[in-house]
DNA sequence: CTGAAAGCGCTAACAC
DNA sequence: GTGTTAGCGCTTTCAG
């Protein structure tokens, strides 16, 4: 099929309608655009001048079909709305910036039917790696991770059995670490406050280590309470109010997370109740939020923007290891004990 | 070139893969796959089997080629970290749902060179629409914007002049709307707390409304702080207790987001400071997070889920109205006076 | 209802 | 340095 004779305005620039324009050939201009192999510096004027003027956009869909790579990473993260994936997505960002490769993100809600679903439409573009929040996926998730033939990287979570790469911290550790310390300072009656997410996993293994951490010093939960959606500061408050009303001898209360934990510690302030004294508070997630609030919770770093670097370090090749494919990242994050749990 | 003898393993499935699994042809493996076109139910059977069976995921790069249609929406916005894109892509993510359509995101740190990268690269993948946040681009931004060929929405502000459609609110209309209720509950010596961000258009268009609203009384602004990154609750802090510093007879403070602002109320109220008797706070964007504080921070809701469903129903071409673009759509924020502004 | 042929716009590979 | 040729894997179109 011949192209019309009269140029159709709606119609997309073509290589061919630069070639036309500056007089060299199709190829060439390719190569100019793409800075591959040499061209004369005439011959590249004319064609740059050529391709500024009609304002060309060159086409991926058809460069990526002919040359058989695509320069960019799916990235595939349960949310976005609790600040910790953000910092995740700037640590894959930054280190992504000088390879050429491009972030492109899709969100899963924490349902497994959607990752399964976002994955599938992200490995139809044919990506040069994925990034995936998580070690649990479905089967057909998993399957389709193992049979994409290009690298990729599970973040967040060691505690499991990675496709390839993994990069993250031990969230059963850090469950465990926090149950010895809160222990270690002398906190007898421990309560526990987290979310109605039974996808959330990595959630799971830390009250999974908690409660391990408790038990070797013989202790275990006196009392625990879930919330659903809303603002999660206000749950915060709410689910402190109730979990005290029922169990009032309480003197330690953790958090799944730090925004329910600032929550939490608004509340008790608002109460006057003395902490870490009477009640000793602990989150999860080392958010910048809390450096503002009246007193620091004590938290875990989740190492989130360490993470998405060194994912994206992996999926471009330029780990120092050398290693290509199956590496383990472990990282270590710190408690820091914040105001809100009394020295030992 | 003829395909080699034996399969390599590495490389992916192709729909001749299928078809030869299934002894359909490709033509009619294609149809069963993408659900077009009559197909006997015993035939679509034989291929879906052999698709499942060998873990086909099909080629958008060939589809989109061969189609000239790409299922994507390019999203363009300013950051991640500040609440309010989050609830964007969400009314995005929600209405393109059941259009086929597929949201993809792209960042751009309110750089405006960025934002040239991302949309140049956003548009050589050729999407069915653009979606970017503010009516402010560079000259070739726009350009590219203006000769895409697809629906553009720029969201979020209506202060301006479009490329195409917009839908946002008029954050002029916003800021002289406080100053207003400001004034009209009395207060008289007011300062501004905001971002060191000449590029956040939206935040200098609502400061040069509330200048206006309080010129329209007579009053012009006693003080101004400006900040720029760090925890936004922390900034809060340090800002308002160096503004009323240097200007103690301040009676109202109003900050250009609820971050901030939060901040500002928390060191308020640690202070004893009387809220909102002796000073008045209010934010902006109406943030989930306000629920949880010890009181109500007055702000102005941004509407931002409700801007994600508009826009997005442009693109889709949903749109109650039938018009095909060119649509500008202006949403009324509501003002919550909250507990912090007195009632007049 | 199914199949064959002809590209989509670009780039790898090779000639000149 | 530059041009030519032959596809990339799919869908459109048209013929059976």
């Amino acid at each position: 099929m011949s192209r019309p004779p009269v140029a159709d305005p709606r119609r997309t620039l073509t290589l061919r309608d630069v070639s036309e324009a500056s007089g060299v050939s199709e190829m060439t201009v390719s190569r100019v655009l793409r800075n591959r192999g040499d061209v004369s510096d005439t011959t590249r004027e004319k064609v740059l001048q050529a391709a500024r003027a009609l304002g060309y956009v060159p086409n991926k869909i058809a460069g990526a079909l002919a040359s058989q790579r695509v320069n960019l990473v799916g990235v595939i993260i349960p949310s976005m709305s609790n600040m910790v994936f953000p910092e995740v997505m700037t640590g894959i960002s930054e280190t992504l910036e000088d390879t050429g490769l491009q972030p492109v993100m899709g969100v899963t809600n924490y349902n497994p039917e959607r990752e399964e679903s976002v994955l599938y439409e992200m490995l139809s573009w044919r990506p040069s790696g994925v990034i995936i929040a998580g070690l649990e996926h479905s089967p057909a998730a998993r399957a389709m991770l193992e049979s994409a033939g290009i690298p990729i990287v599970e973040i967040m979570d060691i505690d499991g059995d990675p496709v390839d790469s993994a990069v993250g911290i031990s969230h059963r550790r850090a469950g465990r670490q926090m149950a010895e310390t809160i222990v270690a300072s002398g906190y007898r009656r421990i309560g526990f406050l987290g979310t109605k997410m039974p996808e959330d996993h990595r959630a799971r293994k830390r009250l999974e280590g908690f409660r391990e951490g408790l038990a070797r010093a013989g202790l275990e939960l006196a009392d625990e309470e879930y919330y659903g959606g809303g603002s999660a500061l206000l749950k915060g408050r709410e689910m402190t109010e109730a979990i005290l009303r029922r169990t009032p001898d309480l003197d330690f209360l953790y958090y799944s997370n730090d925004m329910i934990g600032a929550g939490g510690l608004l509340w008790c302030l608002d109460q006057g109740i003395d902490v870490p004294g009477r009640l000793g508070l602990a989150g999860f997630n080392g958010v910048e939020l809390l450096d503002g609030l009246p007193r620091k919770l004590a938290t875990m770093d989740a190492c989130r923007r360490e993470i998405g670097v060194h994912a994206a370090e992996i999926i471009a090749g330029k780990r120092p290891s050398g290693v290509i494919g199956g590496e383990l990242i472990e990282l270590f994050p710190t408690l820091q004990p914040g105001d809100t749990i009394r020295r030992p």
